[in-house]
RNA sequence: GGCAGGGUGGCUCAGUGGUACGGCGGAGGACUGCAAAUCCUUUAUUCGCGAGUUCGAUUCUCGCCCCUGCCUCCA
């Protein structure tokens, strides 16, 4: 079976067949960087990495571009109030970004152009557009993007110009031809981040970076282009009539698009401001946590967040990591994670990314692999899937003693006190070991008695 | 108002024209000195409501109810 995705330009899900036999081209809106991101952006970067290492998976070379807006009017702002120079404030964010997605486990994009590098790309295609008539310079100086000359706009979001108008929520500006007519180039005002342009210094509109970049990476045709839902209306909109109308070409072939992350059943969002940073998260439980949770449901759908679902997330995870410890236990850990994924999983990823049903999975193995070293069996092979379907997710990649053990550094008490619980037991001394499992339960630390001696992990 | 996506067991999350995947939790059992972990068994006559198509619908069609999102910046 093949890959199918759901294209949401179609709104339908179909055979994805690349424009290039084996090469993939996808492009990924990123972050504007002017503040940390929260859990909305880690779902966006997990579901897209998961998206990536598929397709590397079935052996497309894959171009994976992911921008940085690092010109805009919230980070001249944020910068003004931080007393720092937009450039300082992007790049900390920019680290911050890179710092979220390493604890993540997000794999590195092939490209993260920065829209302040690509000056000469956008002013290029705005350029094209005001030379075809797509644009216009209004009194203000400003140059805008005429959205009726466009003939398919709305095909992405399913909009049509005349409800957008009616029911319009857009600010009526002056200089505007229609209403729905967006920026291209935006004057500069004193003492703003500018560059020279055919209509003065000043700077892009958030828009053409992105047609810009990422025609310029992958071709005026490429293969995927995706992002959270609401970047749909306006801003992917906007961004196929500007690449289309600019140079003809087809833009993207396929729209994907994530779901929101939701708290009480309400978006997550800068402006509500019901957010969770991811470092924030990230003091609380292990960044695969987070990533369990995120792959935990389908990409498409809403995901709710909760403390109530990461623990679910991570009660996941400890199941995982118990099959994984037996393993290290006992040698059986291979060395490679190469092994060959089962059809299940092939099947559940090949059809639109179904991890939840690619993890159902994934469990169904786990319980072979313990019901294997239950009956000492010969399991080799599924012991190589159990760890190739891991690897491929991201998920238990650490080391699992490790993982029980929380962030404790000094265990040696507790080593100390389950040699003499071992002692009490041998001389069957069992008031004085269960006195001493009591001891450590009331620390949180849990006993294991295995074949190999006894273990311990944090509780919770 | 327009458009889009949802409503599945205690919670969570898949899925399908032939009575429903997985995880968490619960119950019983095996193992254990007792536990923990693991394994086994079990836990929805039922998939928002009503009607239609069908031999048969949770899955298709229509209507209704409820929820969320987009229509301004937003992953």
């Amino acid at each position: 079976m093949s890959l199918k995705v759901y294209n949401s330009l179609t709104r339908s899900k179909e055979q994805f067949l690349p424009l290039a036999e084996g090469r993939v081209g996808m492009y990924v809106c990123g972050v504007t960087v002017y503040d940390h991101c929260h859990v909305g952006h880690a779902r966006v970067m997990v579901v897209f990495d998961v998206i990536y290492r598929w397709l590397k998976q079935l052996g497309y070379d894959v171009n994976y571009v992911r921008n940085f807006t690092d010109v805009d009017d919230k980070i001249i702002k944020r910068a003004n109030e931080a007393g720092l120079d937009p450039k300082q404030l992007t790049d900390e964010m920019i680290e911050a970004f890179h710092k979220d997605m390493d604890a993540l486990n997000c794999l590195r994009p092939t490209h993260e152009p920065r829209a302040t590098l690509h000056m000469n790309e956008m002013i290029e295609m705005i350029t094209q557009l005001v030379e075809k008539g797509f644009a216009y310079v209004a009194d203000s100086g400003d140059v805008l993007y005429s959205v009726r000359k466009f003939d398919g706009y709305g095909q992405l979001s399913g909009k049509n110009i005349d409800d957008l108008e009616s029911g319009s929520r857009v600010e009526v500006d002056g200089s505007k031809r229609d209403p729905l007519d967006f920026v291209l180039w935006k004057q500069a005002k004193p003492g703003e981040p500018a560059w020279s342009s055919p209509w003065g210094r000043g700077r892009p509109g958030w828009h053409i970076e992105c047609s810009a970049m990422s025609c310029g990476h992958l071709g005026d045709t490429f293969d995927i282009h995706g992002g959270g839902m609401d970047l749909k209306f306006p801003h992917h909109e906007n961004e196929i009539a500007q690449a289309r109308a600019a140079n003809g070409g087809g833009f993207a072939r396929y729209w994907l698009h994530n779901g929101f992350v939701n708290i009480n059943e309400e978006k997550m969002s800068k402006s509500l401001g019901n957010f969770f940073t991811i470092c924030e998260v990230l003091k609380k439980y292990h960044p695969e946590v987070l990533r369990m949770f995120i792959l935990g449901t389908h990409y498409r759908s809403p995901l709710d967040f909760s403390d109530q679902a990461l623990d679910v997330a991570k009660a996941g995870l400890d199941r995982l990591y118990e099959t994984k410890r037996r393993l290290h236990e006992a040698g059986k850990l291979p060395a490679s994670d190469q092994g060959a994924l089962p059809g299940s999983f092939v099947n559940a990823m090949n059809d639109d990314f179904n991890t939840p049903e690619a993890l159902a999975g994934l469990f169904h193995v786990c319980k072979e692999v313990n019901r294997g070293l239950d009956a000492g069996e010969e399991i080799s092979g599924l012991i190589a899937q159990f760890t190739a379907m891991l690897s491929l997710l991201g998920i238990v990649q650490e080391d699992a003693a490790q993982w029980f053990h929380g962030g404790d550094l000094d265990t040696g008490w507790i080593d100390a006190l389950i040699a003499e619980r071992s002692e009490a037991k041998k001389s069957r001394d069992f008031a004085r070991a269960d006195a001493i499992r009591d001891e450590l339960a009331a620390k949180g630390i849990v006993l294991e008695d295995g074949a190999d001696g006894t273990s311990w992990k944090q509780a919770g």
